[in-house]
RNA sequence: GGCGGAGUAGCUCAGUCGGUUAGAGCGGGGGAAUCAUAAUCCCUGUGUCGGGGGUUCGAAUCCCUCCUCCGCUACCA
């Protein structure tokens, strides 16, 4: 298979369970890979969990557990999620994979010979309780004139041994980088403020530590483990057999998109590309940083109690609607706002109304009056032209060309406007009077929406796969046939000449009933 | 404080390299139809495009200023 396509999550922190920020961003990679297979590209999709670091170690600590055992078992939480979500990855990564030490510290050596690294002091206030660094302007004033942290814990000055990695050096490469790839970082509104952040002056980077050890240990220096974010980071490469020279290697790397969270977007956009140039390795393609999701306009958080579980949501609606929903409402990059009543009202106004009853009015219509033998086409009009031209124009050209600048919302609009030229044309038609008064006309009209639904369903296969291929089963378009490109060719005649049965139709997406109340 | 983004119909938002009567969906109102998941289709919006000022033949779209909200301002991730 040609032109391969590695896409990358980011990897979760797993110190609490999986929250919908981490749904959402799985699963908009999820439908970007699958829509590229669809496309016939080879995609590697890789997502997973990023074990180490300080706070996994506090709160393993706390809970009386290993480091190892506590990312064992959430780990599997977001396995678990990702499972019940539909998503096909096709690596799950953990930073606790022995593998991935050794390529950790493969891609250290690596800096340590280009002589980006070395040993230096880094000094600060350091709060022993918190067991973390913060920066003069964080601190706020004690009783007494003593100095506290955010937290509200004594800091002293400290100073402690530890690795840096000349970021500084590569204040100008990366100022380059941007300028000769603008669309290194997406959206726009990222890249200016990367931009800013790095016109304004690169610190060397403190990359090592020595207060814990739940980490990847410095070669050489097994009193160091390395700062997460390096180890965090090489999990792209890892996942492709890095240091090896794998096949993988060779075919997928440079990544050609890493899909991450707007919070992030400086490790990836900053420090990744310093640390790929020092060790001599290619840069990734692109780095986007999507919005995050509200809840009611609120940010989720333990304290509120405001948090939802997105495998409840799945639970709750189904996954496709949920997978939908998530894609439809937001504009990919910018922040949005979901509610309970949000998504029932997406659901039933476009997947039960619009589209999914469409494809049961029109399947029924041919179940009953044609005993399920699908009808044949005798001649066009310029209507069946105007909607089959219609529908053509946006599963083969305005989705592909959304789906792969990551416009789902506008990918999904489109969609949408088709479906209702659909249930217009069915409506102006009526086959269903049609019946009694012209046969054959009313075999052409269903014929023509027979195609047009299943391009529409094979046009969100990416958002809704388990619906749409329950749906084209059932219409007997052949796995195949499911790609946008397939669809659009002339299979329905051999379809309807062969012997495919209709089954009764069954519905697709059941109305939603309104959520009595809002669930706390 | 500095830098950046945003403020458009009841709601959620699209639209800005200046140009015919500013758009969509949802909700509301009216009508049609009854094949279908009581779903669908048609009609229906007098909106100070945050306030004010300016440039221009012409501005939601450019400039200035003010107000409000949000983000970034490096070593938790």
């Amino acid at each position: 298979m040609a032109d391969p396509f590695y896409l990358t999550t980011a990897i979760h922190y797993p110190n609490g369970k999986p929250h919908i920020g981490h749904a959402y961003e799985t699963i908009a990679a999820d439908v970007l890979a699958r829509f590229h297979r669809q496309g016939g590209r080879e995609v590697r999709f890789q997502t997973g969990t990023d074990e180490h670091g300080l706070k996994m170690a506090q709160k393993a600590r706390d809970l009386g557990v290993t480091p190892r055992e506590l990312a064992d078992e959430m780990s599997g939480y977001f396995r678990d999620l990702f499972a019940k979500l539909d998503i096909s990855h096709d690596r799950f990564f953990r930073t606790s994979e022995a593998e991935h030490h050794r390529a950790s510290q493969a891609l250290w050596r690596a800096m340590e010979a280009n002589g980006d690294l070395y040993l230096d002091r880094y000094e600060g206030w350091y709060s022993i309780r918190d067991e973390a660094y913060y920066d003069e302007s964080e601190l706020v004033d004690g009783e007494g004139g003593d100095k506290l942290s955010p937290q509200g814990t004594p800091v002293e000055w400290t100073v402690e041994e530890s690795w840096f990695f000349r970021l500084s050096k590569y204040q100008q490469p990366l100022l380059d980088l941007y300028r000769e790839r603008p669309d290194f970082i997406r959206p726009e509104s990222r890249r200016n403020e990367v931009l800013r952040f790095v016109e304004g002056g690169l610190r060397d980077l403190s990359v090592s530590r020595t207060s814990f050890d739940w980490g990847v240990k410095v070669p050489g220096h097994d009193d160091h483990v390395m700062y997460v974010w390096v180890d965090a980071l090489t999990n792209y490469l890892t996942g492709l057999g890095f240091p090896d020279d794998t096949e993988e290697m060779a075919r997928f790397w440079p990544a050609d998109l890493h899909l991450i969270g707007k919070d992030i977007v400086r490790f990836h956009a900053v420090y990744w590309p310093a640390f790929l140039m020092s060790a001599g390795i290619a840069l990734p393609k692109q780095v986007f940083g999507h919005g995050f999701l509200l809840n009611r306009g609120q940010k989720e958080s333990k304290s509120l109690g405001n948090t939802t579980d997105p495998g409840e949501l799945a639970d709750l609606y189904g996954v496709d609607v949920l997978r939908y929903f998530l894609l439809r409402e937001f504009s990919f990059g910018q922040d949005g706002s979901y509610s309970h009543e949000a998504i029932v009202s997406r659901s039933n106004s476009e997947l039960a109304n619009s589209f999914g009853n469409l494809a049961q009015r029109t399947l029924s219509l041919i179940f009953k009056n044609c005993d399920g033998v699908l009808p044949s086409v005798h001649e066009r009009t310029a209507e069946d032209d105007a909607l089959l031209a219609h529908v053509s124009r946006v599963v083969g050209k305005e989705m592909p060309v959304a789906y792969a600048d990551l416009a789902f919302a506008q990918a999904l609009e489109a969609w949408m406007g088709a479906v209702f030229a659909c249930n217009a044309y069915i409506d102006a038609q009526a086959p269903w009077a049609l019946k009694k008064t012209d046969f054959k006309r009313m075999e052409t009209v269903l014929a023509t929406l027979y195609a047009a639904i299943a391009q529409l369903a094979v046009a969100v296969v990416p958002v809704m796969p388990g619906s749409m291929d329950r749906l084209l089963g059932a219409m007997g378009v052949d796995a195949h046939q499911r790609d946008p490109a397939a669809i659009l060719e002339e299979w329905y005649a051999a379809l309807a000449g062969g012997d495919f049965r209709l089954a009764k139709p069954e519905g697709l997406f059941p109305r939603l009933e309104a959520p009595a109340q809002e669930p706390a």
